[in-house]
RNA sequence: GCAGGUGUGGCGAAAUUGGCAGACGCACUAGACUUAGGAUCUAGCGCCUUACGGCAUGGGGGUUCAAGUCCCUUCACCUGCACCA
């Protein structure tokens, strides 16, 4: 077995020391921009999820610079947030110390698998000189109006004691600790992202991201196009606003429901005559979890609200308002107009409070369950007789012109909720005086206090709200003022990473023009589906406000975006350390070496897809590795391709290059092995033949064919040369096997001259013994002749 | 429920887009070399059949000379979203 330890240690000092992979500002070479998702430096080091995609993009990028390219591939550590911070609790040390223990060994781990970063670019997102510029753009949002404190329902964290935003709350727990998750009001800063919604849709057109991420980004923005409608109170001067997908159902209104926390009911408390029981019944449902809220929803509960009607503006029927926790505040306008007869929710809702149903489509059986499908309208004296699309046209016309309501669309995506009452993420750049009120504190960074007690505090604030020196400070004008003390959240350092990548120790911007029209977009941004929602969505509409406000050259940052499969334990379940089924990477290096790693992990299936491990798999793996290095036994020192391998070498090189530009590189690894195996039928391969062959695996096993160049004597060293070209002409054979059908089934096979006519193919597949055992004494009736291929002889 | 995806040997998977199903690898079987082998090499390896041959890409149907690939239908699983008005 070759010394892998030896030689992998040996080749990455040496990348080190020449500065291999040194990606140079303004070269005159064509750009290309590979990025991974940079990690959490977490207590418990590198996944064997992260080796698959950083071994994906290493190999594209080897092979890219190879092509003569200047290839950007950075990395960094997402070191802000939880983990570093619940790390760090768990060990009784500082977030900063804990942040540099596992940098240190993330580091390790990356440089031992022979990753081609560029390490002169690294930075971390808790690096003062990096989050100074988090905390400067931020005052840009804040400068722009786009940044604002509101008081709202928040999704709280009894365990984590901080607010979460929608995305990081998603199903009802959190994100982190996956407890359920409470609603509480609380004043916040908000980023105003809803205004953005429609631009991340239609942005996403000029993107080239995978189909399920397209997807995934559009539910979560979901778009709903539909009619805001004022529904006058009776006997007071004011309307209840609904959203409504469906305007053509009106006459079928027969209440109203609003959310327990609708402004409404605060307003007119004078008016209801059973204020006490809502206010109960709201923070009953307040107490409940979003996840008791959304599951159980079978069993509808709500309270009518004595004392307040709504006139229904096209039949002015009088009808009841109700409350209930199944109308969000959060969505629409918190209130709706309920149409029991076709829509599955208000129809269990009034079957629970005895309500009337009134169809007004034609079709199903009101008895029975909500209609929802289309038909013609009845009992609806305008638009009587019409069918969905014609009825929501004549009613939103009737209300526009009447001022009853808008045509409107409506979208789920909410403001980003951008405080975090935690210790460990960048302080908001902010401070308060009764002169000014909120404004930028011009003297960023913002420093993190250096030792306090950072734990999360019962009260709700953040830890920070204890320092006093902290809070207290003064104004430009030496005005006395305060701090705010919440922190970010810590999706705020990796929406723009990948801009200062370009420029990382600019000092003076946070990266500068030139950088910026250099590298242009990420043209390649490799990624877990768990970030397709969220880290995703927060990137582009960073990135699309720089743009807005001209800070950077592109409305969308990453071209494209492609998500890897993750990596199942044995059983093909998700490795945890609860069920001992967790790889450690480092194991693996020890015992097979980086190369072997990483060749099995780009051949263990399609990327995009999730994969089982196999601790046989990587074996395999190191076999072929091994068969690679004693091949050379068979050199001879000539430089040509033998004339037995050229025509296959050359098939090969075109395989892999376009497996490796589609991602396919099992099939890349596929073809490599057929070509070891056809070398090794032969007495003797040449040095050409062996050198080609090193340099198409290089991008997958960089270590061992780096060695193996040297020690043959076959050249430059690898990192220095060029991918190899293949010549379309010697690709193919003069030759081929036609392949001869009876009746669609193959019954044999002869070798014949490529080039072959039509008759010569008939008559030699009309010679095969076996061919003529099926035809003999049948009527042919037809004989189908693919060139190049085969024939199909059709018998009766 | 909605959306997206996937179903191919004992296992991971290929299949130039309608043209030899199962490449390549793992596991397994037999043999060789060995004091030894979790090393290496040779051969075999979808299922049924002694064989000729037949049957096979979740199930059923269709189009076609020809279907894993196209159409209809049905089942199963995975992922995301979900009282979104």
């Amino acid at each position: 077995m070759y010394n892998f330890n030896e030689i992998e240690k040996k080749w990455q000092k040496k990348w080190e020391e020449n500065k291999a992979f040194k990606a140079i500002n303004g070269s005159s070479k064509p750009k290309y921009y590979y990025l991974v998702e940079f990690p959490y430096p977490s207590g418990s080091g590198l996944h064997v999820g992260h080796v698959r995609s950083y071994a994906a993009h290493d190999a594209m990028a080897r092979k890219k610079r190879m092509q003569g390219y200047n290839v950007l591939f950075p990395i960094g550590w997402d070191s802000f947030g939880a983990p570093a911070e619940q790390y760090a609790i768990a060990n009784n040390i500082h977030p900063k110390e804990a942040v540099q223990e596992n940098v240190k060994v993330f580091k390790t781990q990356i440089k031992n698998l022979g990753i081609s970063f560029d390490w002169d670019r690294e930075f971390a997102t808790s690096d003062p000189e990096y989050y100074k510029w988090t905390q400067w753009q931020f005052q840009k949002f804040f400068e722009h109006g786009m940044a604002y404190k509101a008081k709202t329902l928040v999704n709280w964290c009894n365990n984590c004691k901080t607010v979460l935003s929608n995305e990081d709350a998603a199903g009802g727990v959190c994100e982190r600790c996956h407890n359920p998750v409470n609603q509480k009001e609380q004043e916040q800063w908000m980023l105003r992202m809803k205004d953005y919604a429609q631009d991340l849709l239609d942005g996403l057109d000029d993107t080239d991201y995978s189909e399920r991420i397209k997807t995934a980004q559009i539910e979560w923005i979901k778009k709903s196009v539909g009619a805001e409608i004022n529904f006058q109170l009776k006997e007071i001067d004011e309307s209840l606003k609904v959203f409504t997908t469906r305007p053509d159902t009106i006459y079928g209104v027969t209440f109203m429901v609003i959310s327990p926390e609708h402004p409404l009911i605060e307003k007119y408390k004078s008016k209801i005559n059973n204020f006490e029981e809502l206010v109960e019944y709201k923070l009953e449902a307040q107490k409940k979890t979003e996840f008791e809220r959304t599951q159980i929803n079978k069993n509808k509960t709500g309270i009518k609200i004595n004392g307040i009607n709504a006139i229904n503006p096209l039949s002015n029927k009088e009808i009841p308002i109700f409350i209930s926790d199944y109308v969000m505040m959060n969505y629409g306008t918190g209130a709706i107009m309920a149409v029991p007869a076709h829509d599955e929710r208000d129809y269990e809702f009034a079957l629970k409070f005895s309500l009337p149903i009134i169809p007004v489509i034609d079709g199903g059986d009101i008895t029975k369950e909500a209609y929802i499908g289309d038909g013609l309208h009845i009992n609806s004296s305008l638009i009587e007789g019409l069918n969905q699309e014609d009825a929501i046209k004549t009613i939103n016309n009737y209300l526009e012109e009447n001022k009853l309501g808008i045509v409107t669309v409506n979208y789920k995506l909410q403001d980003w909720v951008f405080s975090r009452q935690r210790f460990w993420g960048e302080p908001i750049p902010l401070i308060y005086n009764e002169q000014d009120g909120w404004k930028v504190d011009k003297n960023l960074p913002v420093l993190l206090p250096e030792s306090i007690n950072y734990k999360p505090t019962e009260d709700g604030k953040s830890p920070l709200a204890n320092i006093k020196e902290f809070i207290n400070t003064k104004d430009e004008n030496g005005v006395d003022s305060i701090r705010e003390t919440d922190t970010m959240p810590n999706w705020a350092g990796s929406s723009w990473y990948w801009l200062r990548y370009m420029d990382p120790y600019n000092d003076k911007e946070f990266v500068s023009r030139e950088a910026l029209e250099y590298w242009g977009q990420v043209d390649w941004y490799n990624g877990g589906m768990e970030h397709a929602a969220r880290h995703l969505l927060y990137a582009r509409f960073w990135n699309q406000f720089l743009y807005n406000i001209g800070l950077v050259p592109h409305k969308e940052p990453f071209k494209k975006r492609v998500a890897h499969g993750m990596i199942l334990g044995e059983g093909g379940v998700k490795m945890s350390k609860s069920l001992g089924n967790v790889i450690n990477p480092d194991d693996m290096v020890n015992l097979y070496g980086a190369d072997s790693l990483r060749v099995y992990e780009l051949f263990i299936g399609d990327y995009e897809k999730e994969a089982t491990w196999n601790d046989q798999g990587i074996t395999g793996a190191n076999r072929f590795l091994n068969r690679v290095y004693r091949i050379k036994e068979k050199l001879v020192n000539l430089d040509e391709y033998s004339s037995n391998l050229e025509q296959q070498i050359h098939q090969t090189i075109k395989k892999v290059t376009d497996d490796f530009d589609n991602m396919k590189y099992n099939t890349a690894v596929s073809a490599l092995m057929i070509l070891l195996n056809e070398m090794e039928k032969q007495t003797t391969i040449t040095t050409k033949d062996y050198r080609t062959f090193l340099l198409l695996l290089n991008p997958i096993a960089p270590h061992i064919t780096e060695e193996l160049n040297e020690i043959c004597n076959l050249g430059e060293p690898i990192y220095k040369s060029e991918w190899p070209v293949y010549e379309e002409n010697k690709m193919v054979e003069d030759v081929y096997e036609l392949v001869v059908q009876v009746n669609g089934k193959v019954r044999g096979k002869t070798i014949i001259k490529i080039n072959s006519s039509k008759e010569e193919m008939e008559n030699r597949a009309k010679e095969i013994d076996n061919v003529k055992r099926y035809i003999d004494g049948k009527k042919i009736i037809k004989i189908i002749i693919i060139p190049e291929k085969m024939v199909n002889i059709v018998v009766k």
